[in-house]
Order: structure tokens, then C-alpha cells, then sequence
DNA sequence: TTGAAAGCGTTACCAA
DNA sequence: TTGGTAACGCTTTCAA
């Protein structure tokens, strides 16, 4: 049986809150006393205990605020399912969450959304933020009012973020250019259809891509990149023109979502194309059961979602400071395993 | 704030002893109070908060004996580091785990392991069962003294276990199926090397494989197949055989352990082959990383640990009755993510 | 600065 | 068949 605060307390002989106090850095000890609260505790090897901390935590609930630019985004579902995961586990611990949706990247709704929940005295906010530096401002704020920041799915550059939690973009870039080599062994001409050069993820993916194709596969050429913005109707359009414009492409390397538009144009040229795609929604998953999608890489949104709870629930009861970076899995799916 | 057993109490005009006494099937209670309890306790959306139940708990600790093969597989390791995981965080929840390591699969050591740990009454049992008759009588017998087992990363047919955590063989085949006819671009001559055709799963990787490649890459043949024992020395004389005696084999797909001696005798043999093995252990990594493994196929051993636990746990604790099966990610990692 | 005690939700035990 | 009470480990409040 684990050693407990009584068992401290009688050791020290002091009372059980002294050693509360003395142990979780609340005022009013004396220093020495403290001082040999801590050296018995360590010296015992206590640890406290989950149970007897959460039942007594319940007298004040905590609630975590969330902004997700989920609406109309089909890949943030599982995302959602995530964090109420990790909600429901955590209720019993004394745990409320507050998600806020929202509809593109904008960032003046994403403050105003900001602001709401800090009204509302959330002990914490997890977001997906746009890199801009009025986000990263507004981190900055809550975090000097002791509201720690998580980034999910998405990072911003300089802000005072506790913890990003999501893809490595440049590793799953760099997977799939592997895949790539291995799928056209070793001979192609690619086609990049990317979201937007602005989104720093994206741009990522393209970088570890090239990097891989042009260390291990130098007959694999990159032929041209086009634009999205994550839209069907576009990135039809544009991946039509490309491949008229090329035609010698023969694999297509789509970075983000518009992939059911993308795929209508292949289909148009007739031509055998190699194709690799990213996440795992509806449109994706048909054309890779029919084979028309080599592969598609994933990123873990359920994980993404359960971890940026977890993390902040443990750092604020527990103590536990985070890695700056939690990289979720990057899964390969093929026909078989989608 | 959620509804208690108090609350409960106070509705029904009763104490809250006998509140537990109707909700948790105690004797002892008149059947149309423990009726009535119910009925409000089901209105109210009653759920036990885990905390005060686990506090409640420590009174009579919990503790799982488990069986594994693991000494000398490393592959193992880090079943047993998610089983540490499991342990360490419900730890705080009373419970304590006692692990006896065999070598190798011998069924009567494995049943001196079952009874040794049933004389210091655990609560429940996990193992990698041999897939023997004598060890399906004795989950049974566990079963009816209400000690519950479950089979981890092997299971065993037509016996009693509440449920078997590991992984789907049969689809991990049929993945390696679809990426042996990605990578040969459906062209190829494979020749397989097994375990043993006595293991199950080894079997079904094997199917699973066949079944793919005849539907959807027809000139993709198995050529033909050795058995290595799961040792290295043996494979690489088997495989060397294998390669000399069909000339025209451009692909291996290696089933099980061994992969070390397999993959020596193709760099003897000079050929160019196309590889797909199971698993991450050093050896493997070390391959797949010079690029001779194009993949190799991964089945969560972390989780596979971490899961067995949590589900008896969450069984003996919660009441929470598993699916029969739960089947863990299959990770394809390539040189990129590995 | 410290101690004592109440309370979080559940279970177990003894008494009625 | 029931109720009352103590206990699990921790935090908080009030009093000294």
C-alpha cells in the first residue's frame, strides 16, 4: 500500500494540511518546517494519490474552454470525439469542457470566441489557431493571467502556447515521398496539388516530400505545384490544367482537401496515375477502397483531440509540464486497412 | 453537478447503504425498494463517480496475475511497458499486477504459471495462451471460479476468455497483400518465409496475403514457402534454399521472426527483392532503414499491453462487459516513420 | 504559522 | 431487511 500525507504528517509530526501545504506550494509555512515536510515526502516516495485529489478537487469544477474551426470541416468530427472522450473520462474528476465552433479561418471571430470563454473564467483554452500575430497576442495575455494555451491540429509561430498537439507535417511530407518512390519504383512525374502556400503545414508536407524523393529517388521529379484553397470546384479546375499542361505527370501528390475535385480531373484525362493523399474523410476513403488512391496518410484526429484534454487536465492537477510538441501517429492506409 | 448515491437516497426516502445494496446487485434488499431505487436511479441518469468508488475500492485491493512469453522477445518489451503503463496509472485506483515471464511456448510450464498464480488469489488472469486443449480446460476452470481471462496478442480457440487484445492477422495479410502488389506494380514473384504453420496468426497473415493478391494483383505468385521456426539460423538456410532453388523470386514476404537470417541470405543470393516483414524490433529497424525492407508491418504492442488491463479493470470494477475482440492498429511504417 | 475537522462519493461493517 | 457510521486520501476552512 502506497504511502499517503497521514503517513508524512505522523512522520514529521505535523498535521495533515501543514504537509498539504508544505508539498503543493501554498503559503503559510514555515520555511524549515516545509523544507523537512518535502525531504520526507521524497524520501518516502510519495506520490499522491488520483482518487483522494479528484473527490476533494470537486468542491471547485474546472472548465476547459475549446475554439475549433470544425463547422462544415468533416475531418474535425473525430477530432470532437476526442476531446468529449477525454471529457467523459475526466468528469468524474471534476471536469467541464465548453467547445466553441467555428467556420473558416478567420481571425476576428476566433478572438471574439477567445474573449467569450474568458468571461465565462475558463481554467484553461485549447484552439486551433490561425498563425497571425493578434492570435499569437491573445496567448500571450491568457497565458500572463495563468490560462494556459493549447494549439491543436495546428500550430502558431512565437506564442507563449503551453503545448502543440497534432501532425508532424514535415515527417508525414516525408512518408509520403517514400511511398511515392516505392509506388512508381523510382520513376515519376509529379504533380503537387497543395491548399495554400500560406498554410504553413501544407507547405511542410511539400518541403519533407522533396527532401526524401531527392535524397533516395532523383528520378522522381517534382513537374508542378498548384493551388486549392481546400475547395472541390477549384482544385478540379486547377488539377485539369495541370495535367493538360504536363503530360507527362504521372503521379499526383495532394497535400490537403479538395481530393475528391483533384480526383475528377484525373479521371477526365484518362490517363494511369499514381496517386497519394492525406486524412481519412468520406470522398478519400471511397476512392482508396477502389483503388484509385494508392494510399492515404493520416494524422490521428481522435488522439489529436483526447491528448490536448489530457495534457491540460494533468498539468493543472498534476503538476505535469508538457513537451512543447506532441506529435500525433502518421498512419499509412491502403485499400485493406482504410 | 452529477447526481449521487445521496441524492438517490434522499428521493427514495432510504439510506445510502441501501442504495448501493439495489444498484450493485448486493442480497439483502426487499425487491420492491431495490426496484423503486433503480427506477430513480435510472430517471436521474445515475452514474457512480470513479473517484469516490476507487477511494471506496482501496479497502480490498485488486491484483491481475499475467503470463507471458516473453523472455527472449523483444518484441515484448513493449507489451509489458503498456501493461506497466496500465498498472501504473489505475495503481492509484487499488489495483496491482504480478507478472510471471516463460521461454518459449510449453504448455506445462504455462499451467504451472496459471496455478501458481490462482494460489495468491488474483482477481484475474492474462496471457498468451499455446493454443492447446489443456490450456482451453484451464481458462475454463478459471472462468467458473468467476476469475476472468484475457488472451493478449494470441488467442485461443473455443475456450472461455472474456476477450482476446491483439492483433487482426488475417488483415495485416491482406495489407501486406496490397503493398507487395503496390510496390511490384502487381508484377512479381514471391516466396514466403513462415514461422511455423502451427502458429494461427502466422497462418491467417498468409491467407490474408493469398486472398488479396489473387483478387486484385493476378500476376503477383507465390512461388513458394519455408518455415523457420521463428529462428534466425534456420532461416537463413531455409530462405537460401528458397532463393537458389527458384531463380525467378523478386519478392519476399516474411511472415514472423527470423527476419535477420532471411534477409542475410538475400544479400548472399545478389538479387534485387522486394521486401515485406512484421513487426519493429531492432533487427527489422535496422533494415527498413538502409532501405532493403520496403515495409514492415506493425501491430501497437504498447497498446496491445495497455489495453488487456484497462478492459479487466474497467470488467471487475465498472461492470463494463468487453467486445469478444479488440483487434489493435495496423501500422505500416516504411523508412520514414519507423 | 499551525492544527482540527468537515467534506468530496462510495463501500463495508455492525447494530438494530 | 435496513440505517448509521467509519473509512479511503486529499483539500479547504475555521480557529487557535
Amino acid at each position: 500500500m502506497a504511502i499517503t500525507i497521514k503517513d508524512i504528517a505522523a512522520r514529521a509530526g505535523v498535521s495533515r494540511g501543514t504537509v498539504d501545504r508544505a508539498l503543493n506550494n501554498r503559503p503559510g509555512v514555515n520555511p524549515q518546517v516545509r523544507q523537512r515536510i518535502r525531504q520526507i515526502a521524497a524520501e518516502a516516495g510519495y506520490r499522491p494519490n488520483k482518487a483522494g485529489r479528484a473527490l476533494a478537487a470537486k468542491k471547485n469544477p474546472m472548465t476547459f474552454g475549446i475554439v475549433l474551426n470544425s463547422l462544415d470541416n468533416p475531418f474535425f468530427s473525430q477530432v470532437i470525439k476526442g476531446i468529449r472522450a477525454a471529457s467523459d473520462e475526466l468528469s468524474d474528476f471534476g471536469l467541464q469542457t465548453q467547445l466553441i465552433e467555428l467556420k473558416g479561418y478567420d481571425v476576428s471571430s476566433q478572438l471574439d470566441a477567445i474573449h467569450c470563454l474568458q468571461e465565462q473564467n475558463v481554467q484553461a483554452i485549447i484552439l486551433t489557431p490561425v498563425n497571425d500575430d493578434r492570435i499569437a497576442r491573445a496567448i500571450h495575455f491568457l497565458t500572463e493571467k495563468a490560462i494556459p494555451v493549447v494549439t491543436v491540429n495546428a500550430d502558431i509561430e512565437k506564442s507563449s502556447r503551453l503545448c502543440y498537439v497534432g501532425c508532424d507535417y514535415e515527417k508525414s511530407g516525408r512518408v509520403a515521398g517514400e511511398l511515392m518512390g516505392l509506388f512508381t519504383q523510382g520513376n515519376a512525374h509529379v504533380g503537387i496539388v497543395t491548399g495554400t502556400v500560406k498554410m504553413l503545414g501544407h507547405n511542410q508536407r511539400i518541403h519533407g516530400f522533396d527532401e526524401v524523393v531527392k535524397q533516395y529517388y532523383p528520378n522522381v521529379m517534382i513537374t508542378d505545384i498548384v493551388e486549392n484553397n481546400d475547395d472541390d470546384a477549384l482544385s478540379l479546375e486547377r488539377a485539369r490544367v495541370l495535367l493538360s499542361t504536363h503530360p507527362k505527370i504521372d503521379a499526383l501528390y495532394i497535400v490537403a482537401a479538395g481530393v475528391k475535385g483533384a480526383m475528377d480531373a484525373v479521371t477526365e484525362c484518362g490517363r494511369r496515375i499514381t496517386v497519394i493523399s492525406f486524412d481519412d474523410v468520406e470522398d478519400t476513403r471511397i476512392l482508396v477502397r477502389s483503388g484509385r488512391i494508392s494510399a492515404t496518410i493520416c494524422q490521428q484526429p481522435f488522439e489529436q483531440g483526447y491528448q490536448c484534454v489530457k495534457i491540460l487536465y494533468d498539468y493543472l492537477t498534476h503538476g505535469i509540464t508538457p513537451q512543447p510538441r506532441l506529435y500525433t501517429g502518421i498512419e499509412v492506409k491502403v485499400r485493406q486497412n482504410i
